[in-house]
DNA sequence: CTGAAAGCGCTTACAG
DNA sequence: CTGAAAGCGCTTACAG
């Protein structure tokens, strides 16, 4: 048995005697072939174990059954999230999906676009933030127009400064709402704990906050805004340093979950209690969100839905100008807020 | 611009007046060529955008660079964290990585190693549990073997019942050390929350706490065993059934953390205090288990580990007899564990 | 309904 | 070092 080849179509095809045309015919479940035809092959594919080359189908077809997706890292739980909704919508239309890594580095997504490319997928999702600086998302965009005029479709999720479909969380309505929840519990020495301000993302929530803070007249110079890597390693150097240099706050404010998490383990490890000594509150409501202890209150994305949106939407046929799809940010108030300390 | 179909080889071939054989073997970087030619070829092949067609390349070529890696679920921590590690090998190797879920349901398991198959990856990576259905795993088996012997390269992750090279995690050893913790602790009215004992994984785990009662002398009738999925929501419909048929326990050992997660937040919503009223053991360490309050006692599984180990080995030659690579399971003695309320 | 043939875009012996 | 040609395994007009 060792080294037996796959089959190949030909070997179907010579087996039930009839011509590889007919029996791609038959396989593909086309037209124009008499169905005891088409059942034989059928029975004697499935006896033979063949399975079609999809390298040679795609090449000769001109077709593609794959999706491309980029995010930052599949063990970020954001991006888990929505990957397992373009996996679900993916499986139900019979689509692969090739992941890769951005690492959140401009660079890097530009080589695993081309990657992606190469391997002639029809749909590109991309997912997470843009990148403020214009060269980087200059270059992404060349990229991503030539695979489009190539015929390719793209969907971005949470970008918004790319001529394609997108389906973009309302970022900066969740940060001005949950920003608003802090100052209407009665905090006023707030800070923003968040991931580089090169992140467009980033810029979104920071500017709710911002919006949010006008509002209630409170000058933005008043909420230092600690920056530090968009990870819970990130949110505990970020909460250490908070403390150290502004150790009359009420409120951390972080721009995600996964940075509120690591907040929260450096209050606890500092014995300050939450709330009653600290609120604090993330942002996307990740699974694990509701099962903290205190469980964080936070801003809602539908992740999994996002993802699911985005993969329908370029499964669709594109239209003349770029749809938006924007999802709802919702406030989830839960026990890690409270009222400021006296004081 | 509209329509301007993807640059081929031939046409970099044209453009910088060589041949199409010559141009392959520039761009491939292979021998054979006058730098200066190469040097040529390669900056037209750059300006023109060329991105070479992976399915011509590797029919032609009869190679694969891309990996196939079956997971139950992304969004599940325990599967991403896996993901990453293979993802993380891939790109440094150059390949590309093509998911898919499972579900935990060996029909699925089995369509997806085809399309897999049907995409002629070079390398399956199968991670998750084994079925202890003998049906299930036949002709899962059979599929595998025909992969291999096609020259496919396998490596199983968590599943011993393959004759395929195989990353395996210690649960038994685990399971043991872990029950021997909350024995020791001074705990007898014990209980266990299991995911599907239909799966591998769970028999594994289940038989180092056995073993470790044995040990011990305690019955195994002593320990009730409750099965519920193995996610957050099976861990708390096991957990509220375990409330209710057997209310005298005091330590809930769950044979993975997301059971865990779900227990800790039923024992809160009943004000049951942890590790007072009630300990909590679980099994993983997924990222978020340290940061949990209180902190979970669990077993570590190194997850991203394996999933590199997975892909490497896989990128080995293979040998004659599987390779079985063993990854220790420690005990992470954390707050959620601690000696029994007196009663 | 069925088949012979061209062609998808590459790589790789085989000559020179 | 370079090129002409065969071939990878399919699909799809084009004839019949």
């Amino acid at each position: 048995m060792t080294g037996a080849a796959a089959p190949r179509l030909v070997d179907i095809a010579e087996s039930a005697g009839v011509s590889v045309a007919t029996a791609s015919r038959a396989l593909s479940g086309r037209q124009g072939v008499s169905s005891a035809v088409a059942e034989r092959v059928k029975e004697i594919a499935e006896s033979l174990g063949y399975i079609g080359n999809v390298h040679a189908r795609s090449l000769a077809g001109g077709t593609s059954s794959s999706v491309g997706l980029v995010i930052h890292e599949v063990a970020d739980p954001y991006f888990s999230e929505i990957a397992s909704g373009v996996m679900r919508v993916a499986s139900h239309r019979g689509l692969s999906v090739q992941m890769c890594h951005s690492g959140r580095d401009p660079q890097i997504e530009l080589r695993q676009l081309r990657t992606l490319i190469a391997n002639r997928v029809g749909v590109i999702v991309v997912a997470g933030s843009g990148y403020l600086d214009p060269e980087a998302e200059r270059s992404i965009q060349r990229e991503l127009s030539r695979f489009t005029q190539a015929g390719g479709r793209v969907v971005a999720i949470g970008r918004h400064q790319h001529a394609t479909d997108a389906v973009l969380p309302a970022n900066t309505d969740g940060a001005q709402a949950v920003t608003r929840h802090l100052l209407g519990l009665g905090h006023r020495r707030i800070a923003v704990v968040t991931g580089s301000r090169g992140l467009t993302t980033v810029a979104d929530r920071l500017a709710g906050v911002h919006r949010s803070l006008d509002e209630a007249g409170i000058p933005r110079t008043d909420v230092p805004v600690v920056e530090a890597p968009f990870t819970r390693d990130g949110g505990k150097a970020a909460t250490l340093q908070l403390l150290e240099h502004h150790p009359d706050r009420t409120a951390v404010l972080a721009l995600n979950d996964d940075m509120a998490i690591g907040a929260l383990s450096v209050l606890r490890s500092r014995s300050l209690r939450v709330p009653e000594d600290m609120s604090v509150t993330g942002f996307d409501d990740v699974p694990v969100a509701a099962d903290l202890s205190p469980s964080l209150t936070t801003v809602r994305l539908p992740m999994q839905q996002m993802g699911e949106k985005a993969l329908e939407l370029a499964l669709r046929p594109p239209t003349k100008r770029p749809r938006r799809v924007v999802m709802p940010a919702t406030l989830v108030e839960r026990d890690s807020s409270g009222p400021p300390r006296r004081g």
